[in-house]
DNA sequence: TTTATTTCTTATCATAGGTCAAGTGTTCAA
DNA sequence: TTGAACACTTGACCTATGATAAGAAATAAA
């Protein structure tokens, strides 16, 4: 069906899968759905699965020793989202994770999917590449908070992801980008 | 020899090898040695190699539009370094490696490690965590820099990585944390 | 051992962005 | 249709860190 087909989509792109492969990985996956404001992940649980958002918004943040919350992800239709860490680790994880909209999900717990990775080498080939990018993507997201200013970000971001702005609330983006919303109300109020 | 064997305890640690295949890998790698001062990658270049540092330390940096540098990565022993979107895209790099001490490596060109990971998919796998574990570190360091001081982000490195105060000029430390040299020199007078 | 070069520190002043506190709109449940 | 909760803005003031400029200390070279 459709939300299988997305999934497939992003996967075939990178690596080569068999029309076999393809049943075989389809049916690892679990179709769920969360509802708007719920949480898919709260901060001390293990993260038992990785999730594939084939409609919907999602937000992966950490509460700090002052109560205040951090946002690390905005995450949207086609992409993953889960504590990559908790998951792999087993550990308890320091992020909550919550809907933004309502949103439908293909989730796999870990143990299938490391058998996966052993049935289809290229299925891991496929994640090989996807945390490579999401490596990438990390480190230049990191020099443009450590080198640029708030201003350029909030551009880059207008530039590349304009529909966040018509998905996500302000005070969320803004702790994205690492400011407060008062210094993102003032650098929108300015153009 | 012993450079090899590092290399190898690192892979095995994290992925199942075969004797036969630490043979075919070890094969595949070629050692080199660079001078203290002596850059790995000029920015504009495409890198060619993937290098795993047995002795010595480097450092990635790129030079912004006013011709600053920003320290992006200070790697040592027993570490991978290069850019690996560069890499393994073949587009210009935006990044230099220095060497910040004669260092002694390991390097293997991309269609050599693509053509092992067809061969020992075990060893894909090795490189599947540690893009995973990159990631993830990648992440605990962007969270830092937006969200705790530069004195936090300095008493952590002094803490995790003592080493790097031995054998790394203060600049270049100062850069990696996401302050000037100035700054570094208030916040370590204050101890 | 003297000089040159690199590395690190100090001082002064400037500024981006934070903090706090008080608004104004907007949305949505009752 | 009205109030409560949310989402966003504005203003006054503050602080961490940057920029600039100079000098001290350490290391390497001669």
């Amino acid at each position: 069906m459709q939300q299988d087909n997305k999934l497939l989509y992003y996967i075939t792109k990178w690596s080569n899968i068999t029309k076999e492969d393809e049943a075989t990985i389809i049916s690892a996956f679990e179709p769920v759905s969360i509802q708007k404001k719920k949480d898919l992940l709260v901060s001390g649980q293990v993260c038992d699965y990785l999730y594939f958002i084939t409609k919907g918004c999602l937000r992966s943040f950490y509460i700090d020793a002052k109560g205040i919350e951090h946002v690390y992800q905005i995450r949207m239709d086609n992409n993953w989202i889960g504590d990559i860490d908790s998951y792999f680790t087993r550990q308890k994880s320091k992020y909550n994770i919550e809907a933004l909209e309502n949103s439908y999900l293909l989730r796999i717990p870990v143990d299938r999917l490391e058998q996966l990775f052993i049935e289809i080498p290229n299925l891991e080939r496929y994640f090989r590449i996807l945390f490579q990018k999401a490596y990438i993507n990390a480190l230049n997201r990191l020099s443009s908070t450590m080198w640029d200013t708030a201003i350029d970000r909030y551009n880059e971001m207008l530039k590349e992801h304009p529909e966040i702005f018509q998905r996500v609330p302000l005070v969320h983006i803004a702790s994205y980008l690492g400011i407060t919303p008062e210094s993102l109300s003032r650098i929108r109020k300015q153009k």
